[in-house]
This record gives structure tokens, sequence and C-alpha cells, in this order.
DNA sequence: CCGGACATGTAAAGAGTTACATGATTCC
DNA sequence: GGAATCATGTAACTCTTTACATGTCCGG
């Protein structure tokens, strides 16, 4: 039940076309909640229909024609609504960790490569984090807004930084390890 | 992809039934791949017919009796190839996260309360995961299994660890924060 | 006037969630 | 023999992903 919050955020943030918020959730929103260009163009036909949002009046409503969108009162008071409201944290749910499982079992054969590949992609990500940490928030500008958008892109930092930290442990105690698949079959 | 091959580990760590399964989903394994007793069901029947497990022929094969599994070759080959194989890190989904970015356009109005509960849902699940490492890690035991099966708890230990004080931070922060409502309508 | 980029959509399949249904066993 | 519990399963719905379809605009 997040992507039309997540929508209706973007869409308060600045009005926007179906394609501006595509792009918009390539970076930014999507750093911690991703959608496709589907799922977008699905939620704000739903998110029109139920008088959260509108389409700005300038442009024609044909097919292949730009069709800009922004919230209503409604929309926004619905955002309000949910944020403030309990929600239960999702409990983790990651298939590296799966696979490390499984390899304890089945063998690490083949396995380390893949590890290594995501530090590094891990690395990427994290110097993309930096590099807007040091654009966008650099030190002084303490708006309430600033601080907490701050506080979200912190947390995008430091779980990166973990996985760093661990997958490079990973990889170190990995190929140590003797196949299992030898003893247990 | 995954929860297929979560059973298949599940079941090499020991033949089980359904509902043994569904029990150690609610913890172990469940840690990091969480699945209700539906998804196990239906996912048991797609594995048989596959070839991939079979029922152990003791059971009856009627309705509401216990039966339970054993994974052939067929399903130990195809774990060990899917451990092996290139996957891409999911990019991250976290609905706080999101509530925050929104509470900074509409207000953090309530969000606070939930931000501490969540704070505290996962200091008991650090308490939790630091128990198991005490009683299934002690030092000095280092089999290959064991290696992993610690490193891959580890990284639960470490997440909570990242989240409990990443939420300290976002809580003491948090309250001192003007409500934007009174400037941005 | 045609090919490519831009822009909005539809269809279908896969994965997960929620609610409900049914049979067997056990305990009183 | 009735209620509670154990155990397996069905059905319907939502959310996400992948592939495809259609229309517009612009440069050559």
């Amino acid at each position: 039940m997040s992507l039309p919050h997540a929508i209706l955020t973007a869409l308060l943030e600045k009005p926007s076309s179906g394609l501006d918020l595509t792009r918009r959730f390539d970076k930014s929103i999507g750093y911690f909640w991703s959608a496709t260009h589907q799922q977008i163009y699905r939620e704000l036909g739903r998110l029109e229909s139920e008088g959260h949002i509108r389409a700005l009046p300038s442009a024609q409503p044909t097919r292949g024609q730009k069709k800009s969108y922004e919230v209503l009162p409604a929309g926004r008071a619905e955002l309000a609504r949910w944020t403030a409201a309990a929600q239960d944290p999702k409990p983790l749910r990651d298939a590296l960790l799966l696979r490390l499982r499984a390899a304890a079992v089945v063998g690490t054969a083949g396995l380390d490569a893949d590890l290594s590949r995501h530090l590094d992609l891990h690395r990427r990500q994290l110097a993309e984090y930096e590099e807007i940490e040091k654009r966008d928030f650099p030190p002084g500008n303490d708006s309430a807004q600033a601080r907490i958008q701050h506080l979200v892109l912190r947390a995008g930092i430091e779980l990166e930084t973990f996985w760093i930290q661990w997958l490079t442990e990973a990889v170190a105690e990995l190929p140590t390890v003797t196949d299992p698949e030898a003893r247990t079959s």
C-alpha cells in the first residue's frame, strides 16, 4: 500500500507527468521505493479516479500527449493520514543471505564471484549517495525539510556501508571453506 | 524465484512436513525469507510435480494426514545451480524511509510515536539474534557450515544494530522539527 | 514522409497476502 | 461424542514484473 503514497509525495514535491515520475523513480524517491512506468500509470489512473490528484488542465487528454498531475487536498490529507498511521516493519527478505544458507548445504562453488560483484555494486551505490550528500546537504543548511531528507539519505549511506563491510568479510571467509559436498553426499 | 530454493534448503537441512516447514519459517530461515503456510503448500506441490522433492513413502496421502518431504538429486542440483548463479541485488524498499520523506512535505505529526515503536521492535529482534548467537555459535566451533551460518546471523545482528542507531537518531531529531504545514499550505 | 525518440498505456504472468474450508487426532 | 487443535489445502485478491501496443513529435 505504499506506491500511491510514494507518488503523492513525489507530486507534492513537484507536479509531474507519468514519464517525469518514472524518471524521478529511477533516482531520488526510487532509492528506497522503486517503481516501473507501468505501475506508475496504473496508479495515476486510480489516484485520479479517487479524487486524490487531477490532471493539470493545460494538456489534452489524448494518448501520446504529455499529461501532468497535481495533488488535490484529499490526496494531501490521505498522505498525512498514512504517514502518521502505525505500520509494522516488514521482515527482512534478502536472497543473498538465503543463497549463503543454501551454500552451507550444497557447497559454495561459484558463489564468491557473485559476492564480489555485489560488493562492487554496493561500492558504486555508496559513492553515488556520498556525491548527493556533498551536493545537496552542505554543512549549515538545517531547515526542517533538509534535516529530514538528510536523515533519509544517511540511512541509505549507512546501509550501503554495512553491506560493503559485511560482503568484504564474507568474500574473505568463503574461499577458505571446504566444500561440504564431499562430506555430506 | 527464491521461495522454492528456500524450501529446498530447509528440506535438505531436515526433511519435514508442510507444517514443520511453516514453523521453521517463523524463525531460522524466516529471519531472512519469510513465508506463510499457504505459500509453502503450494510450492511443495510444484516442487513435487517437478521431481525436485518427493513425499516420504511412510505417510498416507489423505487430507489432514501428516506428509513429509525429502529432496531428490534433481532438487539438490537445482539448488546448487541457483546458489551459484549471478543475481542482481534488489533495490532497497522501505516504507519507513518513504514515510519520512512524505513527512518532510506534509508534516511529522504522529510519526514519532511509530518511530519509537519500531525502535523497540528492532531492539527485541536484536536481543533475539544475540540470544541465538550465544546459544548456537559459541567461540571455537569453526566448521565450514557453522562459519557460513554465523556470517548470515551476523548480517542480521548488524542490520538490527544499524536500525536501532538510526532510529535513535531520528527520534531525537524529529520532535524539534517545525511542522511545514503552517508554511506550505 | 519516414525513422527514432518520446509518451502513455494494455495484457498476462508471477509472487505474496488474506480469508476461508476440510479432514484427522486428541482430550475431556 | 463434542470441542479444540493439528494439518493440509482452496480461492480470491493485490502487488510487481515483463513484454508488448499505440500514438505523437521532430529531424532529416
